[in-house]
DNA sequence: AAAGTAATGTTGACGCTGTTACGTTAATGG
DNA sequence: CCATTAACGTAACAGCGTCAACATTACTTT
């Protein structure tokens, strides 16, 4: 009877290039703190008020580019896979990867780790929850496939070895994009040495569980 | 002749005290985004633009707060290698603190590590820079006694080891605070696993940086 | 003691922000 | 044709960082 609502489609539509500009502003500018709700809606030649139509407020806006940088990280991790079989070479690539496109895009890599105000609203998000989810699968899969091959060793579970990982990448690509400390030029020079380490430490590392007994895990 | 600088430490009493002020806000409030120029000095009985009589602006508020957390962290690490003669011990007290103490203050730690846009500014702060190298100072000194006892290989440079271990624990520490993937209380049994993969990968480092010379590496 | 001067403090203003409330338009089902 | 209702625009509020102009100190020099 009443007006109908934009099909819901076309709604999403405009949702996206609200996204777009966003990201646009995002990567041109850097940082979140760039982003203007009112400058970006002027600039798309909206009215200020109007990204509210679509989005409940900043925050909720924010999250969705977040949820699209984790996309990215994803696929920049699939696609460092692609073609390689041996799931040592894999890791290696992926782990290449995430480093290299963490350090390639600060504020992306920011964006997507450096946000603790934004807790609760990430947490209700089911479409970050997923994204994170799959990326993180990226490399439990590469993990549990090397396992299954006798490639690794199975001490740690997949998931577990995946956090680790993770924390190993993370720690090098966050210190760095931080400007912390001065590792400069040699912090190529570190990465195959963290990746080594971590690879050694988890083949000894039934010592290390052996003290800590491994408890069930799930996800999620 | 004219009048002389409020004894520079007056001037430099009062520039604590409305640091200080700003601690409380932003322990309390949490984040930095939380701490307003305005708020904070009508709380303390001044005019909103008094702290600009201190500060040249936000900027430089929130750098002093940052330097004043690494002396904290700092001093939390160099408190949990006291009494302790093992280099060993040393460094698994030091990495506990470490990790306890970010956990424990997950504003404070973002605080330190988390900000992108303040990168400039930060560069330019002897305090924050001296603040940082004290902190790190504290791991490479373990890590050097330890060397020279022989209970720690030399393969790896005192400094270099110490980035590594850094991220490690900044990698767990950060990654945990964020609120990232769902760690939860097991966080506890990964960190001995991670220190000791470290050092047990560590220990074979000699082969890893023979395995990988540093000489590939393409950018985006 | 008076004057001069620079450090310190206050007020007003500018331009920006996120956000809400409210008025306006337009399209559709009845 | 018209009422209903989504979509959109405008006005307004409260807050922010920041600066410039002004007032107030309090000290040093004469």
């Amino acid at each position: 009877m009443p007006r109908p609502k934009f099909s819901d489609d076309l709604r999403a539509q405009k949702r996206e290039l609200i996204l777009d500009a966003a990201m646009a502003v995002f990567e041109k500018e850097g940082g979140e703190h760039a982003i203007s709700l009112r400058r970006l809606a002027t600039e798309l030649g909206l009215s200020y008020s109007a990204p509210y139509r679509y989005f409940a407020d900043k925050q909720e806006l924010v999250n969705a580019l977040r949820a699209r940088a984790f996309r990215w990280i994803e696929a920049e991790m699939r696609e460092a896979i692609v073609g390689l079989s041996e799931p040592e070479q894999q890791l290696e690539s992926l782990a290449a990867a995430y480093i290299r496109g963490g350090l390639a895009h600060p504020h992306r890599y920011a964006l997507m780790f450096f946000a603790l105000d934004q807790l609760e609203v990430a947490k209700r998000s089911i479409e970050l929850k997923a994204a994170k989810r799959d990326a993180l699968d990226v490399c439990t899969q590469v993990i549990a496939a090397g396992q299954a091959r006798g490639d690794f060793p199975r001490a740690i579970d997949p998931l577990t070895a995946s956090h680790l990982f993770w924390i190993g990448a993370h720690g090098l690509v966050s210190l760095q994009v931080a400007g912390q400390f001065v590792m400069g030029r040699d912090v190529k020079r570190l990465v195959p040495t963290l990746i080594q380490a971590l690879r050694t430490g988890l083949e000894h590392a039934d010592t290390a569980v052996k003290t800590v007994p491994a408890k069930e895990k799930r996800h999620a």
